[in-house]
RNA sequence: GGGCGGGUAGCUCAGCUGGCAGAGCACCGGCCUUACAAGCCGGGGGUCACAGGUUCAAAUCCUGUUCCGCCUACCA
């Protein structure tokens, strides 16, 4: 085993004192790139192939920690399996289709999109200013608009890319796409038209959520609820040709006028009676059924409530099962309808009354409407039977949960609308089971998949009345009269996507039959973006496009994600796989928790408490940010710790220097013979072990403290400790078995320096680029082999698998000694005397050499002494002498 | 209301397939020691949220309580 001796690399000595991370960053950063160490290879089999589903970022959004923090977890996984030896599929996705770049859009160029005005070839647009923002914005047609948003965010992934490069993600550059690229265009047209095929999707009218801010319908997932101020209004109701009254309560009075029933408990008895009848409403007059409904509870309200197209989720319900009337007074824009009373489906018993009331109400907001009826229910007039006012009392305070879009403002309505939906609530078991077979880390995450697909209750609506987003490929026959045929949607061919039907028009036709009677008309609405990011893994598979690089990655190997979007992200991609291919789209879901402020509140624009990485950066270094992150268990919400980082740093420069000190050493090495050098191997075969294990489950940081800890605890501060003496000598000691140090001591940081590569990457390339890249023929860490227990297969056993332990014991116990005698470490020591267990004395003396050397001792006696436990140690007689 | 996670040293957290309570930071004391003072050696500090149970043995398993966080439901 003996090799070679002295440095035929970089002369050590010559190294900076301190290491320079940036310098390090910028020239490791290009070494990567020029060996292309981080390409996808295609022609390697499924087996040999480690697949990421990479999560695109949302580029309009504010960078922060949170984006180091998980994008480093995936690397982590990614480095520790390319030095496994896989070929890694690690691409890299924008996604900067939707909402929030509209909204940038139109105020950066301040422009709005109507998909009606047509393309302007070659049309430029610069930011403009504040004064020009005054102005009425210019109306651009949708392929324009879409140009100009694919303009900015070709600058916000810049800035994304420029840190994701600075924290070393391995990421293949040359699998990068953008979710309204032309390529995930085509992905999404064909995701829609094999489901079109299939069967799972219809187009329908109905009652959906709608956002009159936005002015789009949205999807379940996309709502959330919020706290909200609202006020219980007793409203006394009458009866059709009776005397009787009755108090209904209600929190949204301003939906009076599209009553289109009451309803109370059947069980009932103050209202049972009236099963059958007629209510008559205040203020308009109007006659809707009275029905018992088991959905009503008795002690909430009056117990007796009115419904309302529509007021809320149950609305829809009553409407369906008891086949109401419609009345639709809300408007797309959230402001009431101008309603006749009197005509078909208004009916009225007082149409001039109904009118006169509703006429105040016309053209209002909701808020508007709320208040204006409160003022008009407080007077007498309108009241349905009697004289008396008809709002009884007055409103009730209360707070309760009210439905938003979760980047909206204002309520979600629920508003009757075309749209399209994918067909999901048949296929919840379907779902359930695709979660079952997929490996959740850690395990709890899947309950959130499990529970939201149990729960759902709408299907999936992925139309958006919105442009910046990827069409549908559908257009709709028009008959003699202009109406359209949506029952037999004209789709797009395969072979033409992807295809914008606002400016392409369907075979068959000519584009001057747009809009025409017998002619045709696009869909005007855009996808859902979940709609296609729910597709990242066959966007990177390109699935249907090319089915050999579809078998060699699809499934994939590993989706990262955040909590919060399972729901979204993680279940339609689960979905989409299963719908396309009764597929799963990955085997694992490895999911991170979210960054926190060290008070443990959600980082947030808003709140101003938002992190940046990119001064951290310059402050800490990519490796101690990655450390920070690495650190942190997987799943786990982390408040961000300055000290953590600190503490990253500390170990780079640990790192550097032990490093240095071990391969400073000039001297043949030879066989491992030393028993405190076997003991020192045998450590590392075990921590090799337990790390490997540790990554195999994604267990990132456990993997790490256990290097930590080793390198630490066992490698700087004993072990090398130990040594020390016997490579170098020292005062009045020889040198002894320098050979079997010196090659313990290279093996050891080797392994280590792999071990540590795939959380901090750069050090460990400085560290590998001064010897071991040359001495191995492998020119970065980055595919070193990652070490296995059989590595070091061929190097004995030491005596006693406690060698280590002991020899760590007496140092301790020396150097309590020396601390108490306030005395340096270094001091030397003539005599001693050690008493300890026989079986410990005669360990001790198996190890005398390197220890003495460790704690400068001269000599020393050794007492056995029966009764103490094996671990004790005490000191007696201590002589120190001076140094020479 | 249902579900999930968490409560361990002053702080941040690890330990949780049961076996002597741990790390880092902070604090206290010592030390220039030929890799590193951006360092090293040592020290103090805990009713493992509470109550009960299982067990020779519980931070760890079971039951209940409580507090914090998240997911989900709750619009009359």
């Amino acid at each position: 085993m003996t090799v070679e001796s002295s440095n035929d690399t970089i002369d050590i000595s010559q190294l900076p004192k301190h290491f320079d991370a940036t310098a390090a960053e910028a020239k490791f950063q290009a070494l990567w790139s020029d060996l292309g160490i981080f390409r996808y290879d295609p022609s390697k089999s499924r087996d040999e192939t480690f697949a990421v589903d990479t999560p695109p970022p949302t580029v309009s959004g504010s960078l922060h920690v949170g984006h180091v923090f998980s994008y480093t977890h995936t690397d982590i996984i990614v480095r520790y399996q390319r030095m496994l030896g896989k070929n890694i599929y690690y691409p890299m996705g924008w996604d900067d289709n939707g909402l929030p770049t509209e909204r940038r859009v139109q105020n950066y160029y301040h422009v709005r999109c109507d998909p009606k005005e047509p393309f302007e070839e070659g049309l430029e647009l610069k930011q403009v200013s504040s004064a020009e923002r005054k102005k009425p914005p210019r109306i651009i047609s949708r392929p324009n608009f879409i140009d100009l948003c694919t303009t900015l965010t070709m600058e916000d992934e810049k800035v994304f890319k420029d840190l994701w490069q600075r924290l070393g993600l391995s990421v293949d550059w040359s699998e990068e796409y953008s979710t309204i690229g032309k390529f995930c265009r085509t992905m999404a047209q064909l995701s829609f038209l094999d489901l079109f095929k299939k069967g799972h999707v219809y187009g329908a009218e109905g009652p959906t959520m709608w956002d009159v801010d936005f002015q789009t319908a949205i999807a379940q997932a996309e709502v959330e609820d919020r706290e909200v101020d609202s006020a219980f209004h007793d409203i006394r109701f009458g009866v059709l040709d009776s005397d009787e009254t009755y108090v209904i309560s209600t929190t949204r009075p301003e939906l009076l006028p599209a009553c289109v029933g009451v309803t109370f408990h059947p069980d009932d008895d103050r209202y049972k009676h009236l099963s059958g009848k007629k209510a008559l409403t205040p203020l308009f007059h109007t006659e809707v059924p009275l029905f018992p409904s088991t959905l009503v509870e008795p002690d909430k309200g009056t117990g007796i409530l009115m419904v309302c197209t529509f007021g809320d989720q149950t609305d829809v319900q009553w409407w369906r099962e008891e086949k109401l009337g419609l009345k639709q007074i809300i408007l797309q824009n959230g402001r009431l309808a101008n309603i006749a009373f009197g005509k078909n489906g208004w009916e009225s018993r007082s149409p001039d009354l109904a009118n006169a009331f509703y006429s105040q109400l016309a053209g209002k907001t909701l808020k508007q409407a709320r208040s204006a009826i409160v003022d008009m229910l407080q007077s007498a007039e309108g009241a349905a039977g009697g004289n008396e006012p008809p709002l009884v009392g007055s409103p009730k305070q209360i707070r309760h949960a009210v439905k938003f879009f979760e980047k909206g403002e204002k309520p979600l309505e629920f508003i009757i609308t075309r749209q399209w939906f994918v067909r999901l609530l048949d296929k919840k078991d379907q779902l359930l089971r695709k979660g079952e077979e997929i490996k959740w880390f850690p395990g709890f995450m899947h309950s959130r998949y499990r529970d939201w697909t149990q729960n759902l209750n709408i299907d999936w609506c992925i139309s958006r009345q919105r442009y910046f987003g990827v069409s549908f490929p559908v257009w709709y026959r028009l008959d003699g009269e202009g109406k359209p045929d949506y029952e037999n949607p004209i789709l797009g061919k395969k072979e033409e996507l992807p295809v914008d039907p606002s400016t392409a028009h369907p075979d068959g036709f000519s584009e001057g039959q747009r809009g025409k009677p017998n002619g045709f008309m696009a869909e005007p609405d855009v996808f859902d973006t979940w709609f296609t990011s729910s597709l990242t893994p066959q966007i990177g598979s390109h699935w249907v496009l090319d089915e050999e690089r579809h078998r060699r990655l699809f499934p994939m190997d590993v989706r990262p994600q955040s909590h919060e979007i399972i729901r979204t992200w993680g279940f339609y991609t689960i979905a989409k796989a299963m719908l396309h291919e009764d597929e799963i789209p990955w085997k694992n879901i490895k999911i991170s928790g979210w960054v926190l402020d060290p008070d443990r509140k959600k980082m947030s624009k808003s709140k101003g408490n938002v992190v940046v990485p990119a001064e951290l950066l310059e402050k800490f270094s990519s490796d101690a940010l990655r450390y920070w992150s690495g650190n942190a268990r997987l799943g786990v919400d982390t408040a961000y710790d300055e000290n953590i980082v600190k503490i990253g740093k500390r170990l780079v420069v640990k790192i550097y220097n032990a490093s240095k000190f071990v391969l400073s050493q000039k001297g043949a090495v030879s066989d491992i013979s030393c028993e405190l050098d076997r003991a020192f191997v045998d450590r590392l075969r075990k921590v090799v072990g337990t790390t490997t294990e540790q990554l195999n489950v994604f267990n990132f940081s456990g993997a790490l403290s256990t290097v930590e800890s080793f390198f630490w605890n066992s490698f700087t501060d004993t072990y090398v400790e130990f040594s020390k003496m016997r490579a170098w000598g020292g005062e009045g000691i020889e040198p002894k078995d320098q050979g079997s140090a010196i090659a313990a001591l290279r093996l050891g940081l080797e392994a280590l320096i792999k071990m540590f590569a795939p959380f901090i990457p750069y050090i460990c390339e400085e560290v590998w680029s001064w010897r071991f890249a040359k001495e191995t023929g492998i020119g970065s860490v980055c595919i070193a082999p990652w070490p296995k227990e059989e590595d070091y297969r061929d190097i004995p056993l030491p005596e006693s698998p406690k060698s280590l332990d002991t020899a760590g014991a007496v140092y301790s116990a020396i150097n309590r000694e020396k601390s108490d005698n306030q005395l340096s470490r270094g001091a030397y020591i003539e005599k001693i005397t050690l008493s300890a267990a026989p079986a410990t004395i005669a360990l001790i003396e198996t190890i005398a050499n390197d220890v003495k050397g460790a704690v400068r001792c001269d000599s020393w006696e050794l007492i056995p002494k029966d009764g103490l436990d094996e671990e004790a140690i005490e000191l007696s007689n201590m002589q120190v002498r001076e140094r020479k």
